[in-house]
DNA sequence: AGACGGATTGCCT
DNA sequence: GGCAATCCGTCTA
């Protein structure tokens, strides 16, 4: 069993395994407290109609960032998941900020805490992904970007339907961190 | 070749 | 709560 082989699942399982997980771009690095999950036979996933030039990382190895802008505005950072040529990914949708907590602040322009990493747009600032980054590895160590899997430390997990989609939207595929300050919005209870 | 619209955010009322 | 910002890949003709 090796570490990749955690990603090589259906997306909703991996999507649950992310959280608790720390993101690291250079000196800056966040705990994963939300995520959503991506299939291939899913009307919401941008993978739904097959591999073409912009989501072409979802199809790559798992483990692949997928990077993507939205609204001509933001980034969105994805694993991609599953077996190669397959098409899924978990969306990272919010952060707890760890390290390089200034540099988020500077980036964001903003001090709150709460702030820097509540959304899939807001952590990409907060920690400069952009589409250079898109079809990188998380897995390899020496990579811009690197996942360094939970400590293992036990929460209560929180499940709602996915933010902002049109399609597919009553899948319970939004995975959050029970109880947690950096959630982009509030689960429905 | 041209139109559409989006896995968001922040500012305004 | 409403809505503009702002780009380009994808779809339709």
């Amino acid at each position: 069993m090796t570490l990749r082989d955690l990603f090589d699942d259906a997306a909703p399982q991996v999507a649950q395994r992310l959280l608790g997980s720390t993101l690291s771009v250079g000196s800056c690095a966040g705990r994963i407290v939300e995520v959503e999950a991506y299939e291939s036979d899913d009307e919401a996933s941008h993978s739904r109609r097959g591999r073409t030039v912009r989501n072409g990382s979802m199809f790559e190895q798992p483990g692949t960032l997928y990077v993507y802008r939205i609204y001509g505005v933001h980034w969105c950072a994805n694993i991609a998941c599953g077996p190669v040529g397959h098409g899924a990914a978990v969306l990272i949708r919010a952060l707890e900020p760890l390290d390089g907590i200034e540099q988020m602040r500077a980036r964001r322009n903003r001090t709150d805490l709460r702030a820097l990493c509540s959304g899939p747009g807001k952590l990409c600032q907060a920690l400069a992904i952009g589409g250079a980054h898109d079809g990188l590895d998380v897995l390899d160590v020496e990579g811009a970007i690197r996942l360094v899997p939970s400590d293992g430390v036990p929460f209560e997990m929180v499940t709602g339907p996915r933010i902002g989609i049109t399609r597919d939207v009553d899948r319970p595929w939004r995975f959050g961190i029970a109880g947690s300050p950096h959630l982009s919005k509030p689960f429905p209870r």
